[in-house]
DNA sequence: CATGAATGAGCCTTCATTCAT
DNA sequence: AATGAATGAAGGCTCATTCAT
């Protein structure tokens, strides 16, 4: 009825931001096109000026994400000139708060209805994270620190097997493991998979902690 | 028009049958129910005599296939008489050929429309599969062969780094490591999240196969 | 399964009660043949059995309903030998408590999904209802009680005005006529519509309750 | 195909012209969303464009009749500085006349198929209607022409009752009473109804007739 | 850039009824 | 008399997308 016209880029990143909450919050093909204009309160037309359809959306969410969370990875990961311990301890920690302004995302994705963005995610995130967490592999290793031949193998196991503990992907008896005495066997399996003396990190935490 | 009665057992398992190809091949939004009907030459009705719903077949279709591979594995891995290794071992030849009977599985489990039912099989599995590995573990390290404090996130890792790279998620330059490098690799990874000697499963396969 | 023979009757008066209660308490429309024969945990087949359709038992309850309130009336309204007073005041009794035994009936029978009962069941019983009303009217025409040129009016009248406010439907205030009130109200549009003495029959339920 | 746009009001009369005949003369149950649109050279959405469901357009059929009946009516009694037995008379006529435009509807209303929308009907328009002729008959009562303490129930028995002759619920007899024999009668119950002075209405339109 | 009426293929599901056993 | 597997027409509704304005 009243026309309202806005910068296009402001338009396309409301209409991004309102279909990636609602894509998370209850599923992609549950999410019609209605709902995103209605809640932007755009005529379905100004919906396919944006995009070609429903699942560029999708797309261009994903990448969104998937270019946010590698950028601050590979921030936090670079400087060959660092202690690659430093350089991994950063890693983790830009990952476990990835979803900074977007405390949501991690809740509903593993939900049964988020399947199809959840593996898309991991798709485009995969190739993106595991050269980062590769190079680090590397640079421990040149520096005597970790022990592997197989640096990209390593990468991935970690990266996946982090993943699969926050996950809960261990834990389906009820009654789980204790949140300190889980940290302490992440941090093991780790060293393990990076040929690391046992308790590398727990020492490297504390001296640094100490400093 | 001719009405053909089937023993109810039979009927359902064609219809599970075709319905789990046809969900495989082709995505399960993508299959309608007279697809289903149509191949098993059957009225839209009886397709509902025996479903509630269409999901109701693939919560069907999900538990067959995991009750099928969690016994197989169940099976080869069990015996605490037996060497850990051997229980190890069989446990892996089980799972690389999981697929048997059904080897389109693997090949179309991981395109993006079979999203729904790569997650809701692996989150029904995986609770299955860890404690059969688990156990394994736990019987390598009384054994002597493995060392860890922490079986069951040794298990988890395993298992998911192994079906990352079977996943080849690992991999994406296209170049690709070679495959019996890749072997070694993965060897020596597991190797390492175990805690077993460098080389352990070679020895062992070895001498086993000059036996 | 197990093949449960029972005394056809008995089957059929079942099967009658159960669809009766599923009706009126869901509607017909949305009562599926196969709620009644779960609940007779009979098989479909036998449904057919005893109704040529669903349609049919819908008029044999209809039937029954109507037979055994017409019936009531019937019996409270006849002899020419008693007061005409006598006579009304009997049949009113009879109608007010019809439900008897289907409490159910008169609390669910004005629900929207209940219109087609609802007319099936007045279409069927005001005929029978009519004429014994009819001669109550005459019969206190001849007696010098009521004043009426047309006696099946007045009847039909009474019928369906004492059945209106049964219905409530003269009050949508919310606010509601207080029972006593209404009750003298009823008395005298009775009085009215028969042509009667101002206050006749409360003068008669005085007497009568003296006596 | 050829895409032919129209004022929305004008879209939505016309589906709702053709849904109100298609009800009414086949049945809300027996009547198809594809009949309707079929009719209308409308896609099938676009008649979920305008109504959230098929029952929405029976609401909507539903108030669109009651309002104009009670808007009639309501136009035809007022005027308190009138004679209440003009107002009485002026809405006797539209009431039989209320289906102009919808000659049909009083057709085919009593039907069994239509059970649904009579009543659906009667529960919107009684309680619009029962308060304007309750206002007549106070005004009556006022002028000396009626006499009754119970003004509601009095109308609420008006209606019902020239209802159900108008229905011929009260002849089932297939004889039936002559048209002028009952139209006598009818005036005579409700001269009673009313407690008025026996032959007021004739007297009333003779002596309007006359003039 | 924006509107929103219109499209239409296609989906899942229901359910009264039949019939081989 | 009883079973219950099988039928299949039919129905309401969704929704991504298009296009006249």
């Amino acid at each position: 009825m009243t026309r309202i016209v806005k910068d296009p880029k402001v338009r396309k990143k409301e209409l991004l931001d309102i279909a990636e909450r609602l894509f998370i919050e209850n599923g992609y093909e549950e999410t019609a096109v209605s709902d995103i204009v209605n809640e932007a309160k755009v005529a379905h037309g100004t919906f396919y000026h944006y995009f070609k359809s429903k699942d560029e959306v999708l797309d261009e969410i994903t990448d969104r994400i998937v270019n946010e969370v590698a950028n601050k990875a590979r921030k936090a990961a670079e400087g060959r000139e660092r202690d690659p311990l430093d350089r991994l301890t950063d890693y983790f920690r830009v990952f476990q708060t990835a979803g900074i302004g977007r405390e949501r995302l991690m809740e509903y994705i593993h939900e049964d209805r988020n399947a199809h963005l959840h593996l898309k995610l991991e798709n485009r995130l995969y190739p993106k994270i595991i050269p980062i967490l590769e190079d680090i592999v590397k640079h421990g290793v040149d520096e005597g620190y970790f022990d592997t031949e197989y640096p990209r193998l390593a990468a991935t196991s970690i990266l996946v097997s982090t993943n699969a503990v926050s996950e809960r992907k261990h834990d389906h008896t009820g009654k789980g493991t204790t949140d300190p005495q889980l940290l302490q066997g992440v941090l093991d399996l780790v060293e393990k998979i990076l040929g690391a003396k046992k308790g590398l990190f727990m020492e490297y935490l504390e001296k640094k902690g100490g400093n």
